[in-house]
This record gives structure tokens, C-alpha cells and sequence, in this order.
DNA sequence: CAGGGAACTGCAAGCGCTTGCATGAAAGCC
DNA sequence: GGCTTTCATGCAAGCGCTTGCAGTTCCCTG
């Protein structure tokens, strides 16, 4: 059996009140004390019990991180810069995986984090203000993706970087381009939305129309990016370009296409969005989101708001929620090029910069 | 605050300990006593304070997962796996990342999983019978990778898909093939040294020389691959294909070949392994592991042996380790095919399947 | 040198649950 | 019909820690 409080405090002729207060450095101990109990911990390999000091105190030390899958890169990222940061903050990680509707909706009327989690981070999961407020039961939160009033939120600017993925295409001499989004456009996910804003905001000030198949929705995954392509191929005029919602929905594209016998990018001009690694490797011109940055911004928050609890100094609830939003940048790489036959000049507009 | 087991027991007119029993689904409760206890549960919006129980019960219902990262596609999957059978099964889970020799050591050393969690999964981390043990401390665990005496294990047979790959490319007429593998071989992380075997043994059937640099070790990312193939570019005479010991380190190799204007299964042809979702969109040739099987093998066992700590019945310890294998594949796609300038006719084994 | 703090330390009451044991009631046995 | 079983429930003692409060001790002031 695991020594306990009770032995070190044996050991180091101390109280446990003592013992507890000279392990985790709070002060009115003195350095002796301090000393003679550090050494009875280590020489009994005392570790405190997490159940007991949660209990006890009333804090978890836990913090719940709330993903959609982690089959995407981006999500797994995620996950693993918060996990990162929890650890050396001292903290555990609770990793939840909400990707189907009914696995989101079952999780919100259970309450899998009530006295589970002493703060959260939401990535990229379609809720509204209401589940977060279920999900937090008033506890610190941090999401990433979603626009929620009274939340802290860290966004990528995808507007801007679909906007210039649209723009860097137009240049190159496309005029028959279509967006590929992912579902769950109509949600409080802003990612989707903005996205697809961008896109039809360069195209309509180009003077293109936006109405009409310009915009499909599938799966962020391989497979949907693959399915929408095929659907898209079929039809009699095929776009020349296509921007897409995430870097594994772009390789499923360029996959359809060259299955078809299109040449990449003579034939078909694919982007996609994240910039993973993978994206360098397979020539990938792609909307960058600093995923990292993103994700360390929401945990530092909620890690520092979870120290906070600890100290029983000013209120929490006081501060207004911050809103970060995080640049983009287009990477143009090998997946990207003028059409095979350019239509006859555009009118105006002829800027030759590719961004 | 949230209703506690008293709040229940007060409103359904019973003690806390049959509360207990009647929400646990514990024999000898009457069916009408449960029945009205869950009914005032219900109403109070009842949760069991996670930290009360396992203080209580001595069981925390977590298993921790340990990983390398989950940077690599197969890691992730693993996790995720775990993760869902897990809460299937009313266990939350505790991630560890444990990319560096450094993270290993501080995490063998501080006792992290010290009445943390009621069993664990370790995969692909290389670490010792004595590792493992130390994590372990007694609890079930179930290992993913390594091959250790007395602990349960599911290995996939990447010897034979190695074997198989190889052949393969014997068959295309490939004589230069280099092996590009990752690092930690000497551990007893058995994948790494399966892999190299399969594919030395197959060159040594086939009356090839194994020795020197047919085989060279990397990490299992991107960056590891390009980098291995930038040096073998770098050669004499550079190996018409390689295989190599993930999916990421064959996109890598892929990119580093293609810019410097080699093209792709003309000049050189590479093999993956894994088989991740991506693969078939980037038309890899690959040894597929089915990595799911895998983690479903793992996570049931562990979770089986969790759950039988709760029934006081038989003891646990009296079962020998079980030692799964499951059996890999290879697929082949676009990324090999014959050598551009096929060598004049080898010695015997001439079979013309491609596997 | 008395008095007042400040700095340490210990006491003991929980935190919210589980569970061995005791109790009482209902049911089965010869 | 008295007595042993079986079933259902309650009692109460913890599980191992944290923390408000109450001492002690010791060092400064005036």
C-alpha cells in the first residue's frame, strides 16, 4: 500500500496539517519544517491521493477538453497542446470526443463533468451559449471556434484566409471555383460560416456569382472532400478550383481528381486549410491556421483562471470575456496554378501577385 | 451546489447506503425502493462526486492511456479508441504523452498513475518489463507494441507485412531497396525490430545483401522521412524504393523525391506503413495494421479487468499474460511499381504476383 | 520587562461516498 | 407453530486529505 499523510506525518514528527502545507509550498512553514518533510515524502515515495484532496478541497484538478474526434489533425493538435500545458501546470486532462449529434446531446443532459473538471476548453464542437453555460456549470471555459458572448473564445481568421486562397485563385486566371465546406454551417461554429464568407466576398467583389452549387457541404474528413469531388466532376461544367475546409478534405479531392485522369493543378487547383504537416509533404497549398498558438492561447487561460480558484484573493467572475482572434496566411505550394485554358482577360482587377 | 447522496436519501426516504446500492444496481435493493430512488435522483439532477467514490470505493474509474504523442496518425487512433470504449464502459480516461526519453524518465520516476487509475494501456512507448511494472503498480495493463513477459500484449505482425512489401517490390524488379526505419529499435518496442527482420530476412532469402545501408533509422514523422531520403539521395547510387515504418514517413520520403524531380513509382518507389485514412488519398502503397483491432483488443481487456476488480470473486493475478496478433496486409496503390530502368533478369524466384 | 504581534504548528471537523455488520421482517421448513 | 433462512435496509466507521480556528513560541516594541 501507497504511504499516506499520516506516515509522512509520522515520519517528519509533524502534523498531516503541517505535512499538507509544507508539500504543496503554502507559507507559515518553516524551512526546517519544510525541509524534514520533503525528505520523509520522498523517502516514503509519498504521492497525495487526488480522490482525497478533491475531495478535501473541493478542486479536481482536472481539466476537461472537449474535441469533436480526434481523427482530425487540427483536433488532435489540440488536444495534445492542452494536454501539454495541463501537465506542467500540474493539472489532469479529460479528454471528450463529441462528433456525433447524439453523443453531443447525450453528453450535455448527463452530466459527465459535474464535480469532474475544474475548468474546460470547447475546440471546434457546434453548441450554443446554453450548452457551453450546462457543460461549465460556472466553472472557467475557454473555446476555440465557437463565437459565444460571456465565453472566452480564440478564432483563426479564416475569413482573411479564404479571402486570399479566393483572391490567389482568381489571379491565377479561375473563374469557375467552388467552395467545399464542412456541415454544420448553421451551428454557433463559427469556423464554417466565416469561411464561406470569405469566399463568396472575393468572388462578389470580383464581380463572379456566388449563388447557385458555387458552395457544397460535406464531412471535414478524406472521404467527404472525395465524395463532394466526385459529385462536383459530374456535373457538366466542373470547376476549375476548389477551396475546401480542411487539408484532409483537400486530399480527398485531389484523389477523385487524378483518379478521373486531371492533372494537378493543370487541370484542377485544390486548397486546403490547417496547413499540417503532411500539407508540406504532399505539395499542399492551404489556408495556415496556427492550431498551436490557438490552442495554448485558450489553455493558458483556463489553467490561469484554474490557479486562480486556488487562491481565495479577488472574485473570477468579473472579468469580461476575451475574444483573440488568430492570423492566417495562405501557403502556396504545388496544388495550386493557373487553369489549363485561361478564359479571355478578366475585366479589371489584374493584379499579378499570387496573394 | 449539486444535490448530494443525502439530498436523495432524504427525498426517497432512505439511507445513503441504500441510495448507494440502488443507483449502482447493487443486489438485494427492493424494486420499488430503486424505483423511487432513482426517481428522487433523477429529480435532484443526482451525480455521484467522482472523487467521494473512488476516495470511498478505493477505485478511481480511470485508465490511463499512455502514447508517444498523438502527432502520429496511428497514435491518435489509439487513443481514440480507448477513449470511446472506455466511456462505454463508464471509465473516464487519463492521456499521457510521452514523446521524450526526458518525459519518460520524469514520468517513470514521480508516480503520476499513483491511485489515479484502476488500469492502463501503454502503446508504443518504448519502455522495460520494469517500466511498465513501476506504472503499473499492480493494476491490470495491456500493452500495444511491446512484447513483455507476463503482461498482456497485441502485437500487429508487421514482420510479415514488411516481408510482404518487400517482396513485392523484388517482384517489381527492385534490387536497391533501402529500409527506412524509426528510431528506438534497440528498445523493446518489438515493432521496430519485427519490421527490420521482415524485411532483412526476405533480402537474404532473395540472395541480396541486408548489410550496410539498406536500412536507416529516423523519427516516425514527415520531417523524419524526407530527411532520411534527402541522405539517400545524397549516395552513390540511391535505392529505387524504400519502405519505410509509417505513413508520415513516407509522404515525406515521397516529397523530398519528387522535388528533386524524381517521379513517383518511376524512379522511385516508396512503401508506407499503417494505412491511415489519408493513404489511400495519396494513392500510398502501404503495410496496413489495423490499428482500431488493435486498440479495441487493449482497451477490452483492461476495461474486463477493471471491472472484474469490482466483484469481489476470483483473484486476477492467476490469468498468464494473453499475447494477441493481428494480422497486417499489404496494399498496394500507386506509389510502387517497376524500377524505370529494370535490371537484367534475376537469379530464380521469378513468381509474377504482386502479393 | 511586559505586552503585542507575527510566525508556526496542531486539532479536529468535515468533504461525499462505500461497505461490513447488525437489525428487522418476511418466508420457508419439518 | 416455533425456528432457521433469506432479503431488505440502516448504522456508522472510515477512505486520505484540507483548512478554519486555536494555541505556542519567539521576537519586537515602547
Amino acid at each position: 500500500m501507497p504511504a499516506t499523510i499520516d506516515d509522512v506525518a509520522r515520519l517528519a514528527g509533524v502534523s498531516t496539517a503541517t505535512v499538507s502545507r509544507a508539500l504543496r509550498g503554502l507559507p507559515n512553514v518553516a524551512p526546517a519544517t519544510r525541509d524534514r518533510v520533503a525528505r520523509a515524502a520522498n523517502l516514503l515515495d509519498y504521492v497525495p491521493d487526488p480522490a482525497a484532496s478533491a475531495l478535501a478541497a473541493g478542486r479536481t484538478n482536472v481539466i476537461g477538453v472537449v474535441v469533436p474526434t480526434i481523427g482530425r489533425w487540427s483536433h488532435a493538435r489540440i488536444l495534445e497542446v492542452v494536454s501539454d500545458i495541463a501537465t506542467t501546470a500540474g493539472l489532469d486532462v479529460l479528454p471528450v470526443m463529441l462528433a456525433s449529434p447524439a453523443a453531443r446531446d447525450f453528453f450535455l443532459t448527463s452530466h459527465p463533468f459535474r464535480r469532474r473538471v475544474d475548468g474546460l476548453v470547447v475546440a471546434e464542437v457546434p453548441l450554443d451559449v446554453t450548452d457551453v453555460a450546462r457543460l461549465a456549470e460556472g466553472r472557467p471555459v475557454a473555446t476555440i471556434g465557437l463565437e459565444l458572448d460571456d465565453v472566452d473564445t480564440v478564432l483563426a481568421d479564416e475569413q482573411a484566409g479564404v479571402a486570399a486562397a479566393t483572391r490567389h485563385l482568381l489571379d491565377l486566371g479561375h473563374t469557375d471555383i467552388t467552395f467545399i465546406g464542412d456541415t454544420d454551417s448553421t451551428a454557433t461554429l463559427v469556423g464554417p460560416r466565416r469561411r464561406r464568407e470569405g469566399f463568396e466576398s472575393v468572388l462578389a467583389a470580383a464581380g463572379h456569382p456566388t449563388s447557385g452549387d458555387r458552395v457544397v457541404e460535406t464531412q471535414p474528413t478524406a472521404t467527404g472532400g472525395a465524395a463532394a469531388m466526385t459529385l462536383l466532376l459530374e456535373q457538366p461544367r466542373p470547376p476549375t478550383a476548389v477551396i475546401t475546409a480542411s487539408d484532409e478534405m483537400a486530399l480527398g479531392a485531389m484523389e477523385v481528381a487524378r483518379a478521373r485522369g486531371l492533372s494537378i493543378p493543370g487541370d484542377l487547383s485544390v486548397v486546403g486549410l490547417d496547413d499540417q504537416p503532411i500539407a508540406q509533404y504532399v505539395g499542399l497549398t492551404t489556408v495556415a491556421r496556427d492550431v498551436t498558438r490557438m490552442a495554448t492561447v485558450a489553455a493558458d487561460w483556463v489553467v490561469a483562471a484554474v490557479a486562480a480558484m486556488e487562491t481565495p484573493g479577488e472574485g473570477v467572475a468579473a472579468v469580461p470575456a476575451r475574444h483573440r482572434m488568430v492570423r492566417t496566411s495562405l501557403v502556396v505550394r504545388r496544388s495550386t496554378g493557373p487553369p489549363a485554358m485561361v478564359v479571355d482577360d478578366r475585366d479589371g482587377d489584374s493584379r499579378g501577385d499570387l496573394d
